[in-house]
DNA sequence: ACCTGAACACCGTTCAAGT
DNA sequence: ACCTGAACACCGTTCAAGT
């Protein structure tokens, strides 16, 4: 009996990498469990890609080409804060590409695409060549720590917050850390508190201080 | 014959550790590599911390406790100041801190010293708490995106850049990518552009506008 | 052209056995 | 109390052999 099956590719080899690492976290795949979800030996792999390090190269990519690409010519600040809101979400989807996009130092032709249309955005909009450079740096500085500290965060609203409740303050006696304690019980465990509310402040208060410096 | 030698504790495996990292990177690091460093079969490290996992946990906060702490009641903004360029040097130390914060989710005693050390300079700073939990928010994510961001740059000085010179170039045609190829051309490639400048004027940037809105 | 079995040089971790 | 040898269940990658 012969199966029939889609030869693979390299495209597909990616696809599948990225769901996998969507479910199980990026820590757990590896070249044979990545084969089997494709009906497949790990050996056959490399007939697509390199070797493992492309396919994290590879991924990197194919989750910047996610992020939705300021149009050139379109005003510059609501521009900038769509394709930063736009990044965050995706890596609210994929939240293991923070930890690649550190290690990963080749850039894919999404990722240059992605940089140019940023910069275009930028010159288009009347910033000068290292003032557009300054707004990419610092935008994108935010959006990527932003992401890692929210990734980072055991809590992420109140009621989340309120699960781990007494269990929290055990570790954070007020004598100690009365900064601290008083920012989680006044303020954190308030009905309503979501850490995902900063990302928009920190974002506005950037644009509107370039705002004023262009 | 018997060799005398210092007996291991949690501290010296914590030690190592993080000048293996600093040497051969965080990828190298193995328990059995890190116990033949310390003249030891890699199960002896059992005995002194609870897995690999507990040792990342751990080089996370030696690493934190680096950080220079504002001092409480110091002027808020300087003490910043201070503290973000200290954050973003150990970050130069230790390269593969940044990809370790990500994936850590457990704080540390020093991770807690920090955050009650900056949210107290920020509360004896005149900040209400929802403005001072903006402002370390904003700051620290600042921070960690900067600091990801120029471990990822294949070259962060205009020497460096010109090193790779034409090779660059010859990816970064100027009809498919103008603008990028403009910032390259331009500015990057002018004696004396350095990435790391564009630290402080981010970092300065994001504390006039707290500034402005305490 | 694409896939595979066997092999190599690695991992983290456990467990019983040593001192 | 601390260290170790042997073992287990994994890795990424190569190579020659299959179709």
């Amino acid at each position: 009996m012969t199966r029939t099956r889609k030869p693979l590719n390299r495209q597909r080899v990616l696809q599948a990498a990225a769901r996998f690492a969507d479910r199980e976290g990026i820590a757990e795949l590896s070249m044979r469990k990545l084969a089997s979800r494709l009906g497949v030996e790990a050996m056959s792999l490399y007939n697509h890609v390199k070797d493992k390090d492309d396919i994290l190269d590879g991924l990197v990519d194919t989750v910047i080409a996610e992020i939705e690409l300021p149009a050139t010519g379109a005003p510059w600040k609501p521009a900038m804060r769509r394709r930063a809101i736009s990044a965050r979400e995706m890596f609210k989807r994929h939240p293991w590409a923070i930890s690649l996009m550190e290690s990963r130092r080749n850039p894919g032709p999404a990722s240059m695409r992605y940089y140019d249309a940023v910069l275009g955005c930028l010159r288009e909009g009347g910033f000068s060549i290292p003032m557009a450079g300054h707004v990419f740096s610092a935008v994108d500085s935010y959006i990527y720590g932003f992401a890692l500290q929210e990734q980072k965060l055991p809590f992420k609203t109140s009621q989340e917050l309120a699960v781990l409740g007494d269990e929290i303050l055990k570790y954070l006696p007020v004598d100690q850390f009365p900064y601290f304690h008083e920012f989680i019980v006044k303020h954190a465990l308030k009905p309503g508190y979501d850490y995902g509310n900063e990302f928009e402040f920190g974002l506005d208060l950037i644009l509107d201080a370039f705002e004023s410096r262009r």
